[in-house]
DNA sequence: AGCCATGTACTACCGGTGCA
DNA sequence: TGCACCGGTAGTACATGGCT
């Protein structure tokens, strides 16, 4: 059976929260091969993973190459997991992630598989796991974005997190990495540049440094939670699925085909509106009219973004958030004045 | 098509300044 | 005095365009 690629990525927390040095290829791999994993899988599955989705625009520059690179690294990568057992003695164990990778040209597919060592933190994740949104965590453009996207998402159910300055930045850029010693360049070249693309994606992460004397020991991050579509938690699951795509076939995630990025983007309209307090009724109008048009799923996204960072962040006070965004909507969709 | 020169962007570090 | 902050700069990688 051909292998799917899944909306979602989850691994444990504590292997989110190992130090790991990634780039941004290598990143955007682990990421797409998490994919391809099923939440209820009992077997870690074969890697599948096609070359355009880890490098989407064909540069001028040598994909194959810098695909091949990147694989080459990921075999070598290795996670850290300390832990500390009942007696205060410190046992670290060393997971590879990855245990072959296979680039064919010819079919464009990048295939693999893990180590199976790592199989307890990818499967039959009971509690104390993150899950990211595949489509989210791919318009990231830096690694140092990514790493920041997962270890901040295993907290958000938390809401904040106080962490030492030298310990986020052996989470962000690994153990062996001496760079950004010096903390205004870890803050202006790495933090800030992170932040700034997970604002930009709508995600208003907030953080403050904390002095120890005059020097910033720890970092304080608030953190609002995501709303991941379809994972049991908020927003309650509605079947508002869009006619010409309901005969796929059910499952806890929507397996995402080589071109269909539709599902995704689909579900994080209904997370949006949601958000926004939309009645149930009110957004199946709105999927009806939009129906499959990804363009204007993404306008929908982009148009109510600050409605909800104001709503969120309670810069603005709305008496009616709900009617507001339907009537924002009216004003983008011409044609939702009727229907809604 | 391949090579080369040039421009641009990014990374990482250094040294000076001001503040507590 | 030690720190954050800031601007400058060297090194590197990549993109682009002209030439053969």
């Amino acid at each position: 059976m051909e292998p799917s690629l899944y909306p979602q990525a989850r691994q444990a927390n504590i292997l989110v929260r190992s130090p790991l040095k990634l780039n941004h290829i290598e990143a955007r791999i682990i990421a797409l091969a998490l994919g391809c994993i099923h939440s209820k899988s009992l077997e870690l599955p074969q890697i599948r993973i096609p070359m355009k989705r880890i490098i989407p625009k064909a540069k001028s520059g040598p994909v194959y190459e810098q695909i091949d690179a990147a694989c080459k690294t990921l075999m070598g990568k290795v996670v850290s997991i300390a832990r500390t057992s009942s007696r205060g003695k410190m046992n670290i164990k060393n997971y590879g992630i990855i245990s072959f990778m296979e680039i064919d040209e010819g079919t464009g597919y990048v295939t693999g598989n893990f180590a199976p060592e790592i199989k307890p933190f990818l499967l039959e994740l009971a509690s104390e796991y993150t899950t990211v949104e595949i489509e989210t965590i791919l318009t990231l453009k830096s690694a140092h974005a990514h790493r920041l996207y997962w270890v901040l998402t295993s907290w958000d159910d938390v809401g904040s997190w106080e962490v030492e300055i030298e310990k986020l930045r052996e989470q962000m850029i690994g153990t062996e990495d001496t760079s950004y010693a010096i903390f205004y360049d870890f803050k202006r070249y790495v933090l800030e540049p992170a932040i700034k693309e997970l604002q930009d994606i709508g995600w208003m992460i907030g953080w403050e440094p904390l002095k120890a004397g005059r020097k910033v020991s720890r970092i304080r991050f608030t953190i609002p939670r995501h709303v991941i579509a379809g994972n049991g938690q908020e927003p309650a699951s509605i079947d508002i699925t869009p006619q010409s795509r309901q005969k796929q076939k059910p499952s806890d995630q929507l397996p995402l085909g080589i071109s269909a990025e539709m599902p995704t983007l689909h579900q994080r309209v209904i997370a949006r509106l949601q958000k926004l307090q939309v009645s149930d009724s009110q957004i199946r109008t709105v999927l009806e009219h939009l129906g499959d048009d990804e363009a204007h799923f993404t306008k929908l996204l982009k148009s109510t973004h600050q409605l909800l960072v104001s709503h969120e962040t309670k810069s603005k006070v709305f008496d009616n958030i709900g009617g507001t965004t339907v009537n924002h909507l009216k004003t983008e969709f011409a044609g939702l004045f009727a229907k809604l």
